[in-house]
DNA sequence: GTATGAAATTTTAAGGTTGAAATATATTCG
DNA sequence: CGAATATATTTCAACCTTAAAATTTCATAC
């Protein structure tokens, strides 16, 4: 018996598979993306990134450094900048220096912005229950167990 | 025996189990666009949504309308504009009026806009075979089936 | 043929995004 | 201490992005 060609031996999907999946996974992502753009304008007059600072802020009472929520949220630091700015501007957040640390802004939501968020977020949850409607669950299960893999495999790498 | 609630008697899973699915969509479609526009700047000097415009001109080679560009790419018409605009500057693109109506351009690569996309596809090809290098063949294909039939799904909805 | 409305595209204003340079503060170590 | 180095953040220039308004051209119906 030949043994199989090198690229052959690699595990997985062969690459033009890889690639299709890929590009399913960049258009469900942006079509899913731009519902949600839409409804966060219309019924909350706000916007994704916003949506998302929040949404990080929210699971961290004690607040977050900036830099904590540009590594948690993938995007980078002078991006937080604004996106932060608006929203103390706008009431729904507040930052305040470290003791002993005075580079350091620690971030939280005030009280009108917890309550601003969880409108958003109740709101959300239903928007995506009913984009992903027809998922099966057992599909859903094994689709967020592969991805969940992935992420792991890729936190500090690139 | 007493009927079940009605929530209960939707198809699929339950809410919180989409929520986290579609999280883990979405982070795992940012991680890899990422990595990817990183790469396309260092190597090509270029960003993703030029990639992105030069992969669906490549796919047309009688050429494309900008409104058949925007659809394609899920962006919106105003920013298709300015994209083209920087490919065309750079020589990678022409576009001409249609024969009989003035208001449409068509939108084509130039030769130099062809090789161009062609050592980037090839990069970029090897580069999804890397990070998803991980998923085996069975799970990639559901992923992409289960994928597939959302975007149906969705298409024109919304 | 002229007005009316539809279609394709561009423009505009506001905001999001990046990578790199600049700033400010902390830490380390000679 | 003082210099060099590291860390946290902001600023900057360039580009991307959207939704809505404006523009240009076409098609249709008087």
């Amino acid at each position: 018996m030949v043994s199989a060609p090198l690229a052959a031996v690699r595990s997985g999907a062969p690459a033009k598979e890889r690639l299709r999946l890929w590009i399913r996974i960049l258009r469900a992502s942006r079509l899913i993306e731009a519902v949600l753009r839409e409804r966060l304008k219309t019924r909350f007059d706000t916007t994704l990134p916003r949506f998302d600072v929040l949404s990080a802020l929210d699971r961290a009472p004690e607040g977050m450094a900036m830099s904590d929520i540009s590594r948690f949220l993938l995007v980078s630091n002078g991006n937080v900048t604004g996106i932060v700015e608006r929203l103390v501007t706008d009431g729904l957040a507040s930052r305040t220096k470290r003791d002993g640390d005075r580079r350091t802004s620690i971030i939280k939501l005030t009280p009108q912005g917890k309550d601003a968020f969880a409108a958003m977020a109740e709101a959300h949850e239903r928007w995506i229950d009913e984009l992903l409607g027809n998922l099966p669950e057992d599909e859903a299960r094994a689709l967020a167990g592969t991805l969940k893999t992935f992420e792991s495999n890729w936190e500090g790498g690139a």
